[in-house]
DNA sequence: GTCTATAATAGGATAGAC
DNA sequence: GTCTATCCTATTATAGAC
């Protein structure tokens, strides 16, 4: 069961890189067999309903994934500067220092919009209520808090998307390094 | 001649909302040709290379769209502060209140990136250099005005990005509405 | 569970009629 | 210039052997 488990987390975290690196509608089974190390019928076999459903999931365990690695750390005891300071660090590792893009944005073009629009949303609204905790715990107003939160999530995307347009990931570190100033503003 | 080069210009504007909404892996020749009206045999006549003309064409025709329609305003005579605001005003426009991507979002993805890479390199630094002059007649050092100019634009892409997976264009206008705050800060 | 083989369809691209 | 018809390949998806 446990073994079981972790072995499709394996799976989708494979997935994961495909559909972040080449979208929805550039993943093909081909492609996204060939990185799990399977044949396409035996992706079918894990995951009935093709291609929509390994999206779905993949956007629950990177959603997992992100609570874990990125946001559960900022809920630990300590100085809330050193805090942030962390959750920076893991957001660079989680985009793999702006080399690998966000589904938020790879997962929301074309067709796969409509198909994952409440996950998205979802994850979205996740994070930024993370970062109006952390910014009231910095002693920032309530109003203050949720403009420096979507202003932070909106300032990772477009760093990674300039990341990637440019293909230069010093954008993204460029980036995150300004983040890293702004909490004592 | 000229009547020859306008009608080529609009299939392109019809090409570049596709490309816009699907991404380019996304935007199949049916949609393609669908969206301007032709059969896609047509659409071979003008575009003998395919797919891959069509984006390079499209981002072409975007570019000079862009520089005419959104950095062009910003240089014409005028006190900063409204040539600044009337940018953003055109920034709203061009992609339709948050509702229509960005080329350098949904033509970086995947099997596209490595196509286009230089023609969105190119793009972002154009306009960045824009608003580069734009800090600097504000008054921003040169440091700051490149610093403040890459912020602008990660704001945008990002903005563009949360709008589209949220299905809230909303979020695009709040930023725009706090960029205009921020040339006097 | 995974594979080979194979359908069935969609997508990219071309030929040739008009 | 545009269309219908067609080709070829890739893609999604399934059947059935092992």
């Amino acid at each position: 069961m446990r073994s079981s488990r972790t072995s499709r987390q394996e799976i989708l975290q494979k997935l994961s890189r495909v559909f972040r690196r080449d979208g929805y509608a550039g993943a093909s089974l081909a492609d996204l067999a060939g990185a799990v190390g399977l044949g396409k019928a035996s992706l079918y076999q894990k995951f009935p309903d093709g291609k929509v459903q390994m999206g779905a999931e993949v956007l629950a365990e990177i959603g997992r994934a992100f609570e874990t690695e990125v946001l559960a750390p900022v809920r630990e005891p300590g100085p809330v500067d050193a805090r942030f300071a962390n959750m920076l660090a893991c957001v660079r590792r989680f985009y793999e220092d702006g080399k690998l893009s966000c589904v938020l944005d790879t997962l929301s073009v074309g067709e796969a919009g409509p198909l994952y629009r409440d996950a998205l949303s979802q994850a979205i609204k996740h994070w930024q209520q993370a970062l109006i905790n952390l910014g009231r715990e910095a002693g920032f107003s309530p109003s203050k808090a949720a403009v420096w939160a979507e202003e932070f999530v909106i300032t990772i995307e477009g760093a990674l998307v300039l990341a990637r347009a440019a293909n230069d990931p010093e954008i993204f570190r460029r980036a995150l390094k300004r983040l890293g100033k702004a909490l004592g503003a």
